[in-house]
This record gives structure tokens, sequence and C-alpha cells, in this order.
DNA sequence: CCACTGACTACTT
DNA sequence: CAAGTAGCCAGTG
């Protein structure tokens, strides 16, 4: 497995609970802007193994990118269970929830 | 090695 | 907002 496979898995698992990160964004913190791509799939093929917190990873735009309703139900169901919101039309605010390492805060939220 | 795939992204219509 | 285009790159066969 390559170098940049074991960093996105190593960002993935450090995202903090009630905090989501972008395919991008954990690519960029991995090492490679551009292998957003990468991170899907890493995703889908070791998340069976790794027991991986998938659902804090979601589009550049916020929202979930699932292709099947029912995953995009759970995830955002295991989202909202953590304190991540999502508006009426189902994004998250990524000012507020976005995981930025290093820019960490004592306290976040909409309040 | 080549071809194809994909839970992406940014840009343009 | 939806749809199309181009760039991206590791896994798989």
């Amino acid at each position: 497995m390559e170098e940049y496979t074991r960093k996105v898995l190593d960002v993935i698992l450090n995202i903090p609970k009630g905090r989501v990160l972008t395919y991008g964004g954990a690519a960029a913190l991995a090492g490679n802007p551009k292998g957003a791509r990468q991170v899907s799939r890493i995703l889908h093929s070791m998340s069976r193994n790794y027991n991986l917190p998938w659902h804090r990873v979601i589009n550049s735009r916020g929202r979930i990118s699932l292709p099947r309703k029912e995953e995009q139900d759970l995830q955002r169901d295991l989202l909202e269970s953590e304190g991540v919101i999502f508006d009426e039309k189902g994004s998250v605010d990524l000012n507020i929830f976005l995981y930025q390492p290093g820019h960490s805060r004592k306290s976040f939220g909409p309040l």
C-alpha cells in the first residue's frame, strides 16, 4: 500500500468527534491535495477492516456524497448524533464543523 | 504496462 | 441549482 494511503487513514482516524473533513481536505493533510478521489476509494475498501469513522468525511460543499439513500441517511444520523448540524438543504456548515488541525478552538458550534 | 473505475473538485454553461 | 468538462491518481485486472 502507498504511504499516501496510510497517511489518509491516519488523518481520518484523527478527525475529532463532532467534526467533519472533506475528501480534498483529507487528501491535502495526507500530502496530496489532488488525491481526493483516492480518499473515497480508500474509505470504501478499508472501512470494513479498520473500523474507520467514514461518516466524518463529506464532499467539498459540505454534503454527503454516498450514492445510495440508505447510506446517506446512516451517515447523516451518525453525524447528527455527534453534534453536527445539517441545514434545510441537507448540507453541513464547513465554517463551523470542518476539522482544521492547528486551528482548534476550545469550543465550537453554532451557539 | 495499459485501460478502467471512482463516496472528488474546480470551473463553465 | 443542474449538467458538462477536464484534471487528478491509487487500486484492480
